[in-house]
DNA sequence: CTCGAAACTCACGGAATCCGAAGTTGGAGG
DNA sequence: CCTCCAACTTCGGATTCCGTGAGTTTCGAG
């Protein structure tokens, strides 16, 4: 084998100015095929970017110990029992943190993210039924100190859910 | 074995009004063994949830046929090269689905949400930095028909974003 | 009640995959 | 120049995957 392909050692970490770990485009390559399926073999996934199959498992094993990727199944939440999921602004007063990390500690925010415009964050909230839904927003959030209000947004359809981060 | 596990035919099928296909807890079993680790083999999740190695593959190729869930990698947006992602919030005059169907098409909207509230669609758009986004907004999404008037919320930091529903 | 479909178990065997270990290579730094 | 290290390759054995076929149990329809 000499696949011209991608790799060569120490090439081109250069993805602008560099994140912490920086992620080479090998490695991204192999996220793309992990993508598409997060069980494809080691060997196939080896083929496709120019590498062997060990060093293909060498590199997912850092990706993941790294924590840069994973590989998890997704669902969606509709047919797994959860009938009703909501997006909430919220308004902090004082430092934004203790609330970020309140909302993260509870298992129904999926994602907490802080924010600019008229919102300090966001918090997507996923929930039973209407009333886990109104307990969560109304005794929990609002409750939290430093949170000066919020606005809820109900999901009455959702339209797209993807995770092709780099395969564009 | 005789694991007095989860197992039992049709047991509770009951979520309530049922969604289409209707989760059984042993499926659901499956997906959180799965959510912790997307390549766990089907007789270790055999094991964990009190099936055989081969009524698990039989379950996960008939889920992952069904949709309900895909096995993929996810990656923090951030380390693989998007530094700029925000929530954009839209309002629309007539019909919606048209709007939704524009924005799903688009690449670099990750997630389109139809809600109830102050807003008629919420989007998150994932972009490579500054220019890309204000493209996105300003060209791509505030020019479709029936766009009246749009929001948005430039990501600051993202505290937690998980996958674990049902598994709680 | 009887029949049929669906789902599961058990067993098997070959092919494919995984995985640890050992050897190779290229570049950076002393 | 020499050494070290990180990344890669090769290699072989253990494990997993996966189709297949037979037998069992449960449920629902006729």
């Amino acid at each position: 084998m000499h696949s011209e392909a991608v790799a060569s050692r120490s090439t081109e970490p250069r993805t602008g100015t560099g994140s912490s770990p920086t992620i080479d485009a090998v490695s991204l390559a192999i996220i793309e095929q992990l993508q598409e399926d997060g069980r494809r073999p080691y060997a196939a996934i080896g083929k496709a970017v120019g590498l062997s199959e060990a060093a293909v498992r060498q590199r997912v094993q850092k990706l993941l110990d790294q924590g840069v990727m994973q590989i998890v199944a997704v669902t969606d939440p509709l047919t797994v029992g959860f009938r009703r999921q909501a997006m909430v602004g919220i308004n902090v007063e004082g430092d934004l943190d203790p609330v970020a990390e309140a909302l993260t500690a509870m298992a129904e925010c999926e994602y907490v993210v802080m924010t600019a415009g008229s919102f300090d964050l966001m918090v997507e909230v996923v929930c039973e039924d209407d009333d886990h839904l109104l307990d969560v927003i109304n005794k929990r959030i609002r409750t939290l100190p430093g949170v000066r209000s919020t606005e809820s947004f109900v999901y009455l359809k959702l339209k797209k859910q993807t995770y092709m981060w780099g395969t564009r």
